[in-house]
DNA sequence: GTTTTATTGCAACATTGTTGCGGTATTTGT
DNA sequence: ACAAATACCGCAACAATGTTGCAATAAAAC
């Protein structure tokens, strides 16, 4: 019962969910990582779920705008947490998501909103992703 | 033996790649299209091959710097030509995958190479994925 | 505490991607 | 043009990932 899983629950009630185990451990996790956690790593946490379990967990608070897909360019899906701006009727995201190529940790970093313009599109979000050698790994 | 078919089996030969049915066959798909074309597109296609050798002739193609992977935020993988850049010791592009909400289909757009710098981190590549309405259904 | 309703677990299925190996097609050299 | 060498394909089997329906269960409302 520490501070942080009061505000977990908080936040799933706030979003009309029901707070229980499943979710409150998943957002736990996902809560506490400082990079993106993987779906297999999260799966690797919580083994006394079951697998399908999870997957909805995951989608549920995805779609009340709680946690974001960190979409890297690998068959490995990354999690973590929205900021405020997300809602269930949409995510609203400033920031890149990068990728170091030695320790492999996915973070999301605040940047400047990239704009960009093509004649004749409607362009209604943009994400970046960007690859190389993170801060931690930077000598 | 339309013209396309030489230039495709002059860019397989000097990969060092045998010009196989199969590997003319998707090279022909995606060289034809002028939009990204999705994995399960390419399969529909070519129902005469076997599943694995479409996984194969892909990641051949990719890894010789032919064609390279658009992977926008979806399950499904898309696959377009690759720019002379590219070759077997890398991918250089430098331009933006754009997904219409409308039509659906990702196409590669020329653009300003985007330049991007966090402090302590080293970047070699940026991808981005623009998300809105394409021109041809931009009214 | 009981009722109502959302959520979970299970089983079964569907899709996507991988590996090994024998047979086959493409090249290379003559 | 033909034979030999080698790269490639097809098949079978497997592994991983993701989905759906339904009965059992847990959370919230009264």
């Amino acid at each position: 019962m520490t501070s942080s899983k009061i505000d977990l629950n908080k936040i799933l009630r706030s979003a009309k969910l029901k707070a229980t185990k499943p979710r409150l451990d998943v957002l736990s996790i996902i809560n506490k990582a400082e990079a993106a956690v993987s779906h297999s790593e999260i799966q690797a946490k919580l083994e006394s779920f079951d697998r399908v379990t999870l997957y909805r967990t995951l989608n549920t608070l995805i779609e009340k705008g709680i946690i974001h897909k960190a979409h890297v360019e690998s068959t490995e899906v990354f999690y973590a947490m929205c900021t405020t701006s997300c809602t269930e009727e949409g995510h609203k995201h400033e920031h890149i998501h990068f990728v170091c190529d030695k320790c492999e940790e996915v973070t999301c970093i605040d940047s400047e909103p990239i704009s960009i313009k093509l004649p004749n599109h409607i362009i209604s979000e943009v994400r970046v992703q960007a690859t190389g050698i993170c801060d931690k790994c930077f000598v």
